[in-house]
DNA sequence: CTAGGACCTCTAGCGGCTAGAGGAGCAAGA
DNA sequence: TCTTGCTCCTCTAGCCGCTAGAGGTCCTAG
Protein backbone atom coordinates (compact mmCIF):
# COMPACT_ATOMS: atom_id res chain seq x y z
CA UNK A 1 0.00 0.00 0.00
CA UNK A 2 0.95 3.89 0.99
CA UNK A 3 0.95 4.77 -3.22
CA UNK A 4 2.92 7.27 -4.16
CA UNK A 5 0.88 9.42 -5.75
CA UNK A 6 -1.80 9.42 -2.45
CA UNK A 7 -1.50 12.63 -0.49
CA UNK A 8 -0.20 11.96 3.22
CA UNK A 9 -3.12 13.24 4.95
CA UNK A 10 -1.48 12.24 8.38
CA UNK A 11 -4.50 11.93 11.07
CA UNK A 12 -4.45 11.17 15.06
CA UNK A 13 -4.91 7.71 15.80
CA UNK A 14 -8.67 8.15 17.12
CA UNK A 15 -9.27 10.00 13.56
CA UNK A 16 -7.69 6.88 12.10
CA UNK A 17 -10.10 4.78 14.20
CA UNK A 18 -13.39 6.15 13.51
CA UNK A 19 -12.25 6.26 9.25
CA UNK A 20 -11.20 2.29 9.74
CA UNK A 21 -13.66 1.13 12.54
CA UNK A 22 -11.10 -0.61 14.47
CA UNK A 23 -11.19 0.59 18.00
CA UNK A 24 -8.14 2.56 19.26
CA UNK A 25 -6.58 0.00 21.40
CA UNK A 26 -6.65 -2.36 18.83
CA UNK A 27 -4.92 -0.43 16.13
CA UNK A 28 -2.14 -0.07 19.13
CA UNK A 29 -2.32 -3.98 19.86
CA UNK A 30 -1.93 -4.80 16.23
CA UNK A 31 0.82 -2.37 15.89
CA UNK A 32 2.22 -4.88 18.95
CA UNK A 33 1.87 -7.67 17.33
CA UNK A 34 3.52 -6.40 14.35
CA UNK A 35 0.37 -6.60 11.92
CA UNK A 36 0.75 -2.81 11.36
CA UNK A 37 4.02 -0.36 11.03
CA UNK A 38 5.29 1.79 13.75
CA UNK A 39 3.66 4.57 12.79
CA UNK A 40 5.79 8.21 12.68
CA UNK A 41 5.11 10.05 15.75
CA UNK A 42 4.34 14.01 16.26
CA UNK A 43 6.78 16.43 18.33
CA UNK A 44 4.19 15.27 21.13
CA UNK A 45 4.96 11.47 21.20
CA UNK A 46 1.42 11.06 18.73
CA UNK A 47 0.84 8.28 16.14
CA UNK A 48 0.40 9.77 12.65
CA UNK A 49 -1.20 7.73 10.30
CA UNK A 50 -1.28 8.11 6.77
CA UNK A 51 -4.25 7.13 3.94
CA UNK A 52 -2.10 3.48 3.28
CA UNK A 53 -2.21 2.74 7.31
CA UNK A 54 -6.18 3.64 7.14
CA UNK A 55 -6.55 1.54 4.34
CA UNK A 56 -4.39 -1.71 5.39
CA UNK A 57 -6.73 -1.25 9.05
CA UNK A 58 -9.69 -0.97 7.25
CA UNK A 59 -8.36 -4.05 5.01
CA UNK A 60 -7.42 -5.58 8.15
CA UNK A 61 -10.70 -5.09 9.88
CA UNK A 62 -12.77 -6.33 6.92
CA UNK A 63 -10.98 -9.63 6.72
CA UNK A 64 -11.56 -9.99 10.58
CA UNK A 65 -15.67 -9.45 9.74
CA UNK A 66 -15.26 -12.21 7.49
CA UNK A 67 -13.60 -14.46 9.68
CA UNK A 68 -9.89 -14.88 8.60
CA UNK A 69 -7.66 -15.37 11.52
CA UNK A 70 -4.43 -13.59 11.72
CA UNK A 71 -1.98 -15.66 10.24
CA UNK A 72 -4.44 -15.56 6.95
CA UNK A 73 -4.58 -11.88 7.29
CA UNK A 74 -0.94 -11.39 7.57
CA UNK A 75 -0.35 -13.89 4.32
CA UNK A 76 -3.10 -11.73 2.78
CA UNK A 77 -1.69 -8.21 3.61
CA UNK A 78 2.04 -9.75 2.23
CA UNK A 79 0.40 -10.51 -0.70
CA UNK A 80 -1.09 -7.36 -1.35
CA UNK A 81 2.36 -5.54 -0.72
CA UNK A 82 3.40 -7.30 -3.71
CA UNK A 83 1.15 -6.95 -6.63
CA UNK A 84 3.34 -8.97 -9.28
CA UNK A 85 2.61 -12.22 -7.55
CA UNK A 86 0.01 -14.91 -8.74
CA UNK A 87 -3.12 -14.16 -6.74
CA UNK A 88 -2.92 -18.03 -6.35
CA UNK A 89 -1.92 -17.73 -2.70
CA UNK A 90 -4.70 -15.07 -1.96
CA UNK A 91 -7.04 -17.57 -3.31
CA UNK A 92 -5.41 -20.68 -1.41
CA UNK A 93 -6.05 -18.59 2.07
CA UNK A 94 -9.91 -18.00 0.77
CA UNK A 95 -10.30 -21.30 -0.41
CA UNK A 96 -9.25 -22.79 3.34
CA UNK A 97 -11.35 -20.30 4.74
CA UNK A 98 -14.52 -21.33 2.75
CA UNK A 99 -13.79 -24.72 3.38
CA UNK A 100 -13.96 -23.80 7.44
CA UNK A 101 -16.91 -21.58 6.79
CA UNK A 102 -18.87 -24.36 5.11
CA UNK A 103 -18.19 -27.12 7.91
CA UNK A 104 -19.35 -25.02 10.15
CA UNK A 105 -22.80 -23.99 8.24
CA UNK A 106 -22.87 -27.80 8.51
CA UNK A 107 -22.58 -28.33 12.21
CA UNK A 108 -24.50 -25.27 13.31
CA UNK A 109 -27.18 -25.81 10.88
CA UNK A 110 -27.51 -29.82 12.70
CA UNK A 111 -27.84 -28.41 15.94
CA UNK A 112 -30.23 -25.81 15.09
CA UNK A 113 -32.25 -29.13 14.12
CA UNK A 114 -31.27 -30.88 17.66
CA UNK A 115 -32.34 -28.08 19.42
CA UNK A 116 -35.91 -27.67 17.61
CA UNK A 117 -35.99 -31.42 18.40
CA UNK A 118 -35.10 -30.32 21.90
CA UNK A 119 -37.50 -27.29 22.76
CA UNK A 120 -40.60 -29.19 20.44
CA UNK A 121 -40.58 -32.63 22.88
CA UNK A 122 -40.47 -29.66 25.93
CA UNK A 123 -43.59 -27.60 24.95
CA UNK A 124 -45.30 -27.61 28.44
CA UNK A 125 -44.46 -30.37 30.25
CA UNK A 126 -42.83 -30.52 33.43
CA UNK A 127 -38.85 -30.96 33.56
CA UNK A 128 -39.12 -34.39 34.71
CA UNK A 129 -39.92 -35.69 31.07
CA UNK A 130 -38.13 -32.42 29.55
CA UNK A 131 -36.18 -33.32 26.60
CA UNK A 132 -33.46 -30.27 26.37
CA UNK A 133 -32.39 -31.93 29.28
CA UNK A 134 -32.82 -35.51 28.63
CA UNK A 135 -30.97 -34.92 25.31
CA UNK A 136 -27.74 -33.07 26.82
CA UNK A 137 -27.89 -36.10 29.28
CA UNK A 138 -27.83 -39.07 27.38
CA UNK A 139 -25.77 -38.78 24.51
CA UNK A 140 -27.92 -41.64 23.07
CA UNK A 141 -30.38 -39.64 22.25
CA UNK A 142 -28.94 -37.26 20.39
CA UNK A 143 -27.99 -37.46 16.53
CA UNK A 144 -25.15 -34.38 16.73
CA UNK A 145 -21.95 -35.27 15.09
CA UNK A 146 -19.19 -34.91 17.21
CA UNK A 147 -15.97 -32.65 15.61
CA UNK B 1 -26.87 -35.69 40.51
CA UNK B 2 -25.47 -38.58 42.70
CA UNK B 3 -29.02 -40.57 42.47
CA UNK B 4 -29.13 -42.37 45.58
CA UNK B 5 -29.87 -45.92 44.15
CA UNK B 6 -27.35 -45.67 41.68
CA UNK B 7 -24.38 -47.92 42.29
CA UNK B 8 -21.06 -46.33 43.80
CA UNK B 9 -18.51 -47.00 41.22
CA UNK B 10 -15.82 -44.90 42.11
CA UNK B 11 -13.48 -44.24 39.21
CA UNK B 12 -10.02 -42.42 38.71
CA UNK B 13 -9.98 -38.98 37.09
CA UNK B 14 -8.58 -40.62 34.34
CA UNK B 15 -11.29 -43.20 33.68
CA UNK B 16 -13.96 -40.43 34.42
CA UNK B 17 -12.04 -38.38 31.56
CA UNK B 18 -12.24 -41.51 28.34
CA UNK B 19 -15.98 -42.45 29.80
CA UNK B 20 -17.28 -38.65 29.37
CA UNK B 21 -15.00 -37.48 26.89
CA UNK B 22 -13.84 -34.20 28.71
CA UNK B 23 -10.15 -34.06 28.85
CA UNK B 24 -8.61 -34.78 32.12
CA UNK B 25 -7.39 -31.24 32.60
CA UNK B 26 -10.51 -29.85 32.05
CA UNK B 27 -12.19 -31.83 34.49
CA UNK B 28 -9.81 -30.18 37.16
CA UNK B 29 -10.27 -26.94 35.53
CA UNK B 30 -14.30 -27.54 35.80
CA UNK B 31 -13.58 -28.59 39.76
CA UNK B 32 -11.77 -25.01 39.65
CA UNK B 33 -14.86 -23.03 37.91
CA UNK B 34 -16.92 -24.35 39.96
CA UNK B 35 -18.69 -26.31 37.48
CA UNK B 36 -18.46 -29.79 38.58
CA UNK B 37 -17.90 -30.33 42.86
CA UNK B 38 -14.81 -31.58 44.31
CA UNK B 39 -14.92 -35.39 44.67
CA UNK B 40 -14.00 -37.33 47.21
CA UNK B 41 -9.91 -38.57 47.49
CA UNK B 42 -8.33 -41.78 48.16
CA UNK B 43 -5.96 -42.34 50.75
CA UNK B 44 -3.14 -41.24 47.91
CA UNK B 45 -5.22 -38.11 46.99
CA UNK B 46 -6.67 -39.19 43.81
CA UNK B 47 -10.25 -37.73 43.09
CA UNK B 48 -12.51 -40.47 42.24
CA UNK B 49 -15.75 -39.72 40.28
CA UNK B 50 -18.84 -42.03 40.47
CA UNK B 51 -21.90 -42.17 38.12
CA UNK B 52 -23.51 -38.96 39.05
CA UNK B 53 -20.19 -37.09 38.30
CA UNK B 54 -19.86 -38.86 34.92
CA UNK B 55 -23.34 -38.21 34.02
CA UNK B 56 -22.83 -34.04 34.77
CA UNK B 57 -19.60 -34.31 33.09
CA UNK B 58 -21.17 -36.09 29.70
CA UNK B 59 -24.03 -33.51 30.25
CA UNK B 60 -21.74 -30.63 30.13
CA UNK B 61 -19.45 -32.35 27.19
CA UNK B 62 -22.83 -32.08 25.35
CA UNK B 63 -24.01 -28.86 26.57
CA UNK B 64 -20.07 -27.77 25.27
CA UNK B 65 -20.67 -29.99 21.87
CA UNK B 66 -23.48 -27.84 21.33
CA UNK B 67 -22.14 -24.69 21.66
CA UNK B 68 -23.52 -23.71 24.82
CA UNK B 69 -21.93 -20.99 27.31
CA UNK B 70 -20.81 -21.52 30.79
CA UNK B 71 -23.35 -19.43 32.11
CA UNK B 72 -26.05 -21.94 30.13
CA UNK B 73 -24.84 -24.28 31.20
CA UNK B 74 -24.86 -23.68 34.76
CA UNK B 75 -28.18 -22.73 34.62
CA UNK B 76 -29.04 -25.81 32.74
CA UNK B 77 -27.35 -27.92 35.24
CA UNK B 78 -29.15 -26.34 38.16
CA UNK B 79 -32.37 -26.97 36.48
CA UNK B 80 -31.46 -30.33 35.79
CA UNK B 81 -30.75 -30.72 39.86
CA UNK B 82 -34.63 -29.91 40.74
CA UNK B 83 -36.69 -31.97 38.49
CA UNK B 84 -39.60 -30.61 40.36
CA UNK B 85 -39.27 -27.46 38.52
CA UNK B 86 -41.14 -26.50 35.10
CA UNK B 87 -39.08 -26.80 32.38
CA UNK B 88 -39.56 -23.21 31.10
CA UNK B 89 -36.37 -21.97 32.14
CA UNK B 90 -34.52 -25.01 30.17
CA UNK B 91 -36.73 -24.20 27.22
CA UNK B 92 -35.58 -20.28 27.26
CA UNK B 93 -31.90 -21.20 27.74
CA UNK B 94 -32.52 -23.72 24.69
CA UNK B 95 -34.60 -21.03 22.81
CA UNK B 96 -31.73 -18.18 22.95
CA UNK B 97 -29.23 -20.61 22.18
CA UNK B 98 -31.30 -21.33 19.20
CA UNK B 99 -32.03 -17.99 17.79
CA UNK B 100 -28.24 -17.44 18.38
CA UNK B 101 -27.14 -20.30 15.96
CA UNK B 102 -29.59 -19.36 13.91
CA UNK B 103 -28.51 -16.02 13.36
CA UNK B 104 -24.70 -17.70 13.06
CA UNK B 105 -25.94 -19.64 10.20
CA UNK B 106 -27.35 -16.39 8.12
CA UNK B 107 -24.13 -14.33 9.19
CA UNK B 108 -22.20 -17.66 7.72
CA UNK B 109 -24.02 -17.75 5.00
CA UNK B 110 -23.55 -14.89 3.44
CA UNK B 111 -20.05 -14.78 4.50
CA UNK B 112 -19.99 -18.14 2.33
CA UNK B 113 -21.57 -16.07 -0.70
CA UNK B 114 -19.27 -13.55 -0.63
CA UNK B 115 -15.85 -15.72 -0.14
CA UNK B 116 -17.10 -17.71 -3.36
CA UNK B 117 -17.58 -14.17 -5.25
CA UNK B 118 -14.23 -13.16 -4.44
CA UNK B 119 -12.65 -16.47 -5.35
CA UNK B 120 -14.67 -16.77 -8.22
CA UNK B 121 -13.42 -13.36 -9.54
CA UNK B 122 -9.87 -14.76 -8.61
CA UNK B 123 -9.44 -17.52 -11.07
CA UNK B 124 -5.54 -17.67 -12.74
CA UNK B 125 -5.54 -13.92 -12.88
CA UNK B 126 -2.55 -11.98 -11.33
CA UNK B 127 -2.69 -10.34 -8.06
CA UNK B 128 -3.21 -6.70 -9.57
CA UNK B 129 -6.75 -7.97 -10.29
CA UNK B 130 -7.13 -10.38 -7.78
CA UNK B 131 -10.94 -9.80 -6.46
CA UNK B 132 -9.72 -11.14 -3.10
CA UNK B 133 -7.53 -8.47 -2.49
CA UNK B 134 -9.74 -6.00 -3.96
CA UNK B 135 -12.53 -7.11 -1.97
CA UNK B 136 -10.69 -6.71 1.47
CA UNK B 137 -9.32 -3.45 0.98
CA UNK B 138 -12.72 -1.71 -0.49
CA UNK B 139 -15.42 -2.14 2.38
CA UNK B 140 -17.83 -0.62 -0.86
CA UNK B 141 -17.46 -3.27 -2.96
CA UNK B 142 -18.84 -5.66 -0.30
CA UNK B 143 -21.94 -6.84 0.37
CA UNK B 144 -21.35 -8.52 3.92
CA UNK B 145 -23.24 -7.64 6.61
CA UNK B 146 -21.50 -5.58 9.98
CA UNK B 147 -22.23 -7.60 12.99
C1' DC C 1 -4.83 30.00 32.35
C1' DT C 2 -7.51 26.36 33.15
C1' DA C 3 -10.62 22.50 32.08
C1' DG C 4 -11.43 18.55 29.66
C1' DG C 5 -10.55 15.90 26.21
C1' DA C 6 -7.42 12.77 23.49
C1' DC C 7 -3.40 10.65 23.71
C1' DC C 8 0.68 7.99 25.89
C1' DT C 9 2.69 3.52 28.37
C1' DC C 10 2.13 -0.27 31.09
C1' DT C 11 -0.09 -4.11 33.26
C1' DA C 12 -3.78 -7.28 34.02
C1' DG C 13 -7.95 -9.53 32.76
C1' DC C 14 -11.51 -12.04 29.85
C1' DG C 15 -13.19 -17.15 28.33
C1' DG C 16 -12.19 -21.77 28.08
C1' DC C 17 -9.12 -24.18 28.19
C1' DT C 18 -4.02 -26.30 27.33
C1' DA C 19 0.83 -27.13 28.34
C1' DG C 20 4.56 -27.74 31.23
C1' DA C 21 7.38 -28.22 35.51
C1' DG C 22 8.30 -30.87 39.33
C1' DG C 23 6.86 -34.23 42.40
C1' DA C 24 4.06 -38.40 44.63
C1' DG C 25 1.65 -42.68 44.23
C1' DC C 26 0.78 -47.18 42.33
C1' DA C 27 0.78 -51.66 39.68
C1' DA C 28 3.38 -55.12 37.40
C1' DG C 29 7.45 -57.48 35.98
C1' DA C 30 12.49 -59.18 36.92
C1' DT D 1 12.52 -56.09 46.68
C1' DC D 2 13.45 -53.04 43.42
C1' DT D 3 12.65 -50.62 39.46
C1' DT D 4 10.30 -49.05 35.49
C1' DG D 5 6.80 -46.43 33.74
C1' DC D 6 2.35 -44.90 34.03
C1' DT D 7 -1.11 -42.01 36.21
C1' DC D 8 -2.00 -38.75 39.24
C1' DC D 9 -1.12 -34.39 42.10
C1' DT D 10 -0.37 -29.02 42.42
C1' DC D 11 1.03 -24.91 40.56
C1' DT D 12 2.04 -21.55 37.15
C1' DA D 13 2.03 -19.68 32.62
C1' DG D 14 0.45 -19.48 27.99
C1' DC D 15 -2.93 -19.38 24.06
C1' DC D 16 -6.06 -15.76 20.98
C1' DG D 17 -7.71 -11.31 20.10
C1' DC D 18 -8.56 -8.18 22.23
C1' DT D 19 -10.45 -4.98 26.37
C1' DA D 20 -10.12 -2.39 30.64
C1' DG D 21 -7.86 0.30 33.88
C1' DA D 22 -4.23 3.08 36.20
C1' DG D 23 -1.57 6.93 36.06
C1' DG D 24 0.56 10.21 33.38
C1' DT D 25 1.30 13.79 29.24
C1' DC D 26 -0.19 16.76 25.63
C1' DC D 27 -3.21 19.78 23.15
C1' DT D 28 -6.91 22.86 22.29
C1' DA D 29 -10.96 25.80 23.22
C1' DG D 30 -12.98 29.13 26.06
Amino acid sequence: MRTVSEPRSDVSIGEAARVSGVKVPTIRYYEQIGLLPAPPRTEGNRRTYDAGDIARLTFIRHARDLGFEMDGIRTLLALQADPTQSCAAADSVARAHLAEVEQRIAALTALKAELERMIEGCRHGRLAECKVIEVLADHGKCTHDHH
